[in-house]
DNA sequence: GATAGTTTCATACAAATGTTTGAAATGCAA
DNA sequence: TTGCATTTCAAACATTTGTATGAAACTATC
């Protein structure tokens, strides 16, 4: 194992091919070529096709995974252990949206794989995406401190919006180019994450009673009421 | 082409098998195992493995789009030719996700079918999805009718976050049911669609000024209650 | 009931793909 | 250097897959 020369460069190769192209258009061939390795190295460095992806997949995961967490833990320490709930989403979301939406395409192959594995559903990541589960109920937690009293219910459904809002504008932002006529700026990330979280926070703070309108107000105007192109 | 035996046995046989299994395990060979027929029939009566699927995701959208704009239109006539903006949500969710979100979808393989056209990536479809643009457009019309003087952008923001959620909750639901260990009423498809609906028309109105606080509140509370069933 | 058009069938084909193999090359320590 | 383990390589393997073919069976019209 001197240089990991050849296992470096397949995992490099497979992974921006995965992203550009999907999983199902890409062979095992294709990436050796884009390496330029032999054939058989992908069974000798990594056993198999599926444990080459899964490779792939559950290093990203820890990375995406520990960019969340860190700004969870920095939104708890300015919060004092208890961090807004605007700032717990936005640590759910900015990540994940950072890295897929920025304009720099080039340095985020690895968020483009990613969502690749969020769109195609092949058996390898299928098997690891299970434990996504646990990671997620770490902000479900964070949540519940933030909004005590609230019902667990309600939280776990903002969770879930906000992830449907945040990977579906991953995955669908060409149609949404395309149906706007480019008037929707997807260039701009953090007015896609200000608003992403926005309307999150919004479905999470619904059932408050009108007689304590402070609450969403504060956030309507608190938070992008400029989203300008 | 005196009885369609052959051919409505290989859709029903297909329909039935990617929607069990997907569309990456299941080869023409099970198809015709499953349909009783010969191998060959499928070229010459679809032509294509594709042009079948196509067939298939095309029979199963056009019901979808009939639904919605059925409901769209009986919103306008509701209202006198301006439909609400939340009916144009609910037409443009409910169709969806009653679809392929309730109880019966043990039993109703189409629902389950068009689900993993939702989850799997496969290139006839895609091809398909591209031209749903065209039918989205309508709906971008009817909201621009009911919200007349707002900007195009968040109109266009507010129909992509309510098919977010709407097809997030169907991609998802499982990992949903399990973070929230079974805590969301995944059966409970009313709900569902009255959840997405006011969260998207929160999202739609989210702009405007406080001093028309009438808006949200009754959305709130109606949120609940009402059904178009 | 003969005939033309349609459908079914067994079988073959060609291409693609992940994997294996065994030898050659390379690196490294003694 | 020699010897040994690791790595690379070209080639082959074994399947699987969608598709094509040509004959047989069937159907309906005259």
């Amino acid at each position: 194992m001197a240089s990991d020369h050849t296992r470096s460069a397949i995992l490099a190769a497979a992974e921006r091919l995965y992203a550009d192209r999907g999983f199902g258009d890409v062979t095992l061939r294709d990436i050796v070529a884009e390496a330029n390795v032999n054939l058989a190295a992908v069974n000798y460095h990594f056993g198999s096709k599926d444990e080459l992806i899964a490779e792939l997949f559950v290093t990203r995961s820890i990375q995406t995974n520990r960019e969340r967490l860190n700004e969870l833990r920095a939104a708890e320490e300015k919060g004092g252990g208890r961090a807004a709930i605007e700032d717990i989403m936005r640590a759910l979301v900015g990540p994940t949206l950072r890295g897929c939406l920025g304009p720099d395409r080039e340095g985020s192959t690895a968020a483009r794989f990613m969502i690749r594995a969020s769109i195609e559903s092949v058996p390898p990541i299928r098997r690891i995406k299970n434990r996504e589960v646990d990671h997620l109920r770490k902000f479900a937690a964070a949540m519940r401190r933030a909004m005590p009293g609230r019902d667990d219910t309600e939280l776990y459904w903002g969770l879930h919006f906000a992830l449907a809002m945040a990977h579906h504008t991953i995955r669908e932002k060409e149609r949404l180019l395309r149906l706007s006529e480019g008037k929707c700026n997807l260039d701009d990330v953090r007015a896609i994450i200000d608003r992403v979280v926005t309307v999150s926070v919004m479905a999470l703070t619904m059932g408050d009673v009108p007689s304590k309108p402070a609450v969403r107000p504060t956030l309507v105007h608190g938070r992008l009421t400029r989203q300008d192109l």
